[in-house]
DNA sequence: AGGTATTCACATGAAACTATTCTCTGAGTTAGG
DNA sequence: TAACTCAGAGAATAGTTTCATGTGAATACCTGT
């Protein structure tokens, strides 16, 4: 986490100037926060309830603040572990299963109301929750103020979702979005900028080249301005310059690095799928590999259950294999485009998504684990 | 020629099922007093 | 009598299967000219 944040004083502003009534013990109004990734959303509200925690402690007003990223695996990922979560954080140790619900819900109100205080929750990626388990947590939590006695309740919600707030129901959509706030995305000056700020805490004088700064930062812009990636791209290429034994970062390591962030995102997400998904990706190489212009859903269920068959593998059934395909489209490792061919049907049209110096990496992977 | 109806090959949805992991509860057992 | 053990009921979750319904447009089939 940067010791600042450029760019963003107007954001962090508002948002100071909604949450600070918190700290006299009044209620602040619920934010929706919304902007695409990386343009410091998360950033911003951790740093804003960080100033928050530090000031009350310091006069003493009862403040807690929660910060919890729904998307986490294992974390905060369904209403019963964002529940967990929550009691976690306010000192409750839960088990991961074998309790209702409802019983974490009331546990976690009589743990909020047990004193006077004010309790600001984010919920970070929300929409990815909400995507999985419908709005009625949303609904609960908005709910709760009436019913609480002595503490207050307040909810920051962020998503990278635009239209996220049109999906909600009425009665919740009208209680989150009481204060909205977008963030903008990042345009090249303000990520060079970024970089700069960054670079002087991170590396020695010089090491950077001028034309690598714009390089990242011109890269990062065509992503939708998106400052993670402009950071990624800058530590990458460091690391390749160091272990190259080079004196000084240039263009050329970035272009290295943009080609191993890729290479090592789809190495990585390949290796972690479940076997079954990963022989999903196999059919679709072997197919595309055999010069298949266009490979099809039903082409690559008939190619799966050979692989399946060949390496005693339980095959799963043509419906769930066509699921598996949509979330390596979701991935990224292939495009799975649904077209319709008219009188010869409804299908996806897929092909791989990666470049071929990763995709001989894949496909090694892939071998050794279900032969030819 | 132009218009409508069919039809294909899956997509997409919903519900229900399977298996695993874990808590809670109460009955039965056991050790110690 | 308190402490311990253990089985059974219920939960949460991930990953599937089963059943049902939807769908875009190339063709087949009509229609009237």
């Amino acid at each position: 986490m940067p010791s600042n944040i450029p760019h963003r004083e107007n954001e962090i502003n508002q948002l100071s100037s909604i949450i600070a009534p918190a700290l006299r013990g009044y209620h602040p109004n619920n934010i929706f926060i919304y902007g695409t990734c990386g343009t410091g959303k998360s950033l911003s509200i951790r740093f804003v309830l960080n100033q928050l925690e530090d000031i009350s402690r310091a006069n003493g007003s009862e403040v807690k603040t929660i910060y919890i990223n729904c998307k986490m695996k294992k974390v905060a990922d369904t209403e019963y572990r964002l529940f967990a979560q929550l009691l976690q954080e306010m000192g409750v140790h839960v088990p991961d299963t074998g309790l209702p619900t409802d019983v974490l819900y009331r546990n976690f109100f009589e743990k909020i109301d047990e004193k006077k205080r004010v309790v600001i929750i984010a919920l970070d990626e929300i929409d990815s929750l909400f995507k999985k388990v419908g709005d009625e947590f949303l609904y609960n939590l908005t709910r709760v103020n009436g019913e609480l006695k002595r503490a207050q309740l307040s909810i920051v919600g962020i998503t990278n979702d635009l239209s996220f707030l049109n999906n909600l129901d009425m009665r919740v959509k009208s209680s989150l979005g009481e204060e909205e706030i977008l963030f903008k995305p990042y345009n090249a000056m303000q990520l060079k900028d970024i970089l700069q700020n960054r670079i002087k805490e991170g590396f020695n004088e010089g090491i950077v080249e001028e034309g690598v700064i714009n390089k990242c930062a011109a890269l990062a812009a065509q992503e939708h301005g998106d400052a993670r990636r402009a950071l990624d791209l800058l530590r990458v290429a460091g690391e390749i310059t160091e272990r190259l034994g080079d004196p000084k970062i240039e263009e050329k390591h970035v272009d290295i690095a943009e080609e191993k962030i890729d290479m090592d995102r789809v190495v990585e997400t390949v290796k972690s799928q479940p076997r079954q998904s990963q022989a999903v990706l196999y059919s679709v190489l072997k197919l595309s590999n055999n010069g298949h212009t266009r490979v099809l859903t039903g082409d690559v269920f008939d190619e799966y259950i050979k692989v399946c068959a060949n390496n005693s593998i339980k095959s799963l059934t043509q419906r769930r294999v066509s699921d598996l395909i949509g979330e390596l489209d979701m991935l990224g490792v292939i495009t799975a485009r649904v077209i319709s061919k008219g009188r010869y049907g409804r299908t996806r049209d897929i092909s791989l998504a990666i470049s071929d110096s990763v995709l001989e990496k894949v496909e090694g992977i892939l071998r050794t684990r279900f032969g030819d």
